[in-house]
DNA sequence: GCTGGCACTCAATAATCCCGAGTGCCAAGC
DNA sequence: GCTTGGCACTCGGGATTATTGAGTGCCAGC
């Protein structure tokens, strides 16, 4: 591809996302220093036309680039646009404040919306070597009691059981019993041990099976299922209409199946660099206005992975630095615990 | 007040709230069985505007009521609008389902976005008479400790504590004593009891002080502080202009400390009751544009407030009985445990 | 291959017209 | 003294038309 209509490609774009309309060949010559006439770059265009890079929304309108635009743009034109000084240093004061995972997840999501103003998703990390660390039974009253299970990665999930009387020195036994079970395992051996204590002889499970399955229930929950959504005002900010652009969005995101895989599969493409989807790129159909920029983010195998979700009239510059940044950084404040 | 001019201010209430167009005589007399013609009705709709209740957008349009007009509406015309059958049903079994007091309150809020198509606000119920129950000090890695803390009412919370070289002794034996500081005690009680245990003799304030630190910040977060907002995307619907009705309700929603004002304010003024703020009522002026509709919840020595925010053109009759019939159930389920 | 020139197109803006919903007022009627 | 039908009047908003100007494609000449 010619040199100069690459040029050209990159200075519709980036006008195009500027002002958010059409741009021609006259606006072109005069914010560019391309050297040329605006002949000449109607014709640069005209034939950037039938390839299929621009179209024109009406006869006697300037040119919008098409997503197959954008994505040579984003593979050959976006030069990364490094982070300004406070933003860097927005990003590491906004995250070292983070007291534990849960908090990082929702710091983290709201730095984005922020960054990149756009709508931004988190995935929970989740450790693939995570072992359960402890099984706790406090009573609340006479017949609640709370169990709860806490993971070598600080996360902490509650669930309530009613057990009518209860003495302490049984939950001290069944603590330990438990304990000895579960504790240093995966979640998946973890259960095992747990089906295995319920059918032993000795255990009283009328009495007891409610705990254990409390406990199974919560080795059951996946975290890297849940995310972590922000920044949804941002949509207003463009001025797109209701129906086209902003309710596809909500509806996506109500669909936590649908993101997951929209991030899996982003990630899977290009693993270990920020990966952009455009437009009808999308396998999800009602996101074919939109773009997706996603990253993986972790360390060792702590692996999860975040992003935004915008118009396709994106500044991905912009946001694929920040994209790339923020999962940096959230890298590392993982790894340093 | 004369009695068909009362009627005649609801009629046009209803009929504003239902087509958000200004409301003539002409279809006033068609829509409402009022028993007399539309001059009389014009007769009648200029006396409501000279005191006050309706205004003209301008002349030869029809009339729109004004804040003083909806507070007298509510005031004196709007008779509970009982819910329907399927929606009693929905919050049951919506509410039925959560497992601890956040899901409670995650649900509870999204059940009210849904249930008035409006912003709903939750604050995280406050029970004055919580103590605290356990003290857990879980072990991560080898320098890495997690302190937990759980009240009577499930609540948890964590703080991660780096401590080189324990002992599970150690620990074990630090637990024994924070716990019996501590345990059955309220939280400003069990504060104070640290704050002792601190400066005891025998106690290694250099080794163990960090923890009795951690838990001395938790016992200082005060949930009520916390509150919960779902349904922003509802603020689309109207379609207001992003300037002067979506801005505003975006910033007070940022703002905590503010909704939290407004919700103690409302709920202050009319304790036990659902209380509503129309327009310019409000304290906050950003907020002038939009109404609040506010109740307390709770049972016992367990309270909190929730509401929602909206247009001052919203259906009152049905907002006013979504609240109060949410916050009496989430009262119930509260009291059930 | 680039450029200036030129005729042409067409969305968006402005200008204009027109309609009818809605009003206020008044005189007649119950 | 209310209520009512009648009537002249107002004026926002929708439809229609005119105007403008940014932008294009094409072509002949450099």
């Amino acid at each position: 591809m010619d040199e100069r209509k690459l040029k050209v490609l990159g200075a519709v774009v980036t006008d195009y996302v500027a002002t958010r309309e059409p741009v021609g060949s006259k606006a072109l010559v005069e914010r560019h220093s391309l050297g040329v006439s605006s002949a000449t770059i109607r014709n640069d265009m005209a034939m950037l036309e039938e390839e299929g890079y621009l179209v024109q929304p009406h006869t006697s309108a300037g040119r919008v680039p098409t997503d197959k635009g954008y994505r040579l743009f984003v593979d050959r034109l976006a030069t990364v646009k490094p982070l300004s000084a406070p933003e860097r240093r927005a990003i590491s004061s906004f995250l070292s404040g983070a007291v534990d995972v849960d908090d990082m997840v929702h710091r983290t999501v709201r730095l984005l919306a922020q960054l990149t103003r756009q709508v931004a998703i988190v995935q929970y990390p989740v450790s693939s070597s995570a072992t359960i660390r402890h099984v706790e039974i406090v009573g609340l009253s006479s017949d609640r009691l709370l169990v709860i299970l806490i993971d070598s990665t600080a996360r902490i999930d509650q669930y309530p059981v009613t057990l009518s009387e209860h003495s302490e020195e049984e939950l001290s036994e069944l603590r330990k019993i438990l304990n000895s079970a579960v504790g240093g395992r995966k979640p998946v051996d973890a259960d095992a041990a747990l089906a295995d204590l319920l059918t032993a002889p000795g255990f009283d499970r009328a009495r007891f099976g409610p705990i254990v399955e409390a406990v199974r229930t919560m080795l059951a929950n996946d975290p890297s299922e849940e995310l972590v959504v922000a920044g949804m005002p941002n949509l207003m900010r463009y001025g797109a209409s209701y129906e086209t652009a902003i309710m596809p969005v909500l509806d996506a995101l109500e669909e936590q199946v649908v993101l997951l895989r929209l991030l899996g599969d982003a990630v899977a493409e290009h693993p270990g660099e920020v990966s952009v989807r455009i437009g009808q790129e999308n396998p999800y159909v009602p996101l074919h206005g939109t773009s997706l920029v996603v990253s993986e983010y972790g360390f060792d195998e702590v692996w999860a992975s975040l992003g935004v979700v915008g118009p396709t009239s994106m500044d991905y510059p912009s946001t694929i630095s920040a994209v790339r940044a923020v999962a940096r950084y959230v890298g590392r404040f993982l790894a340093e615990g």
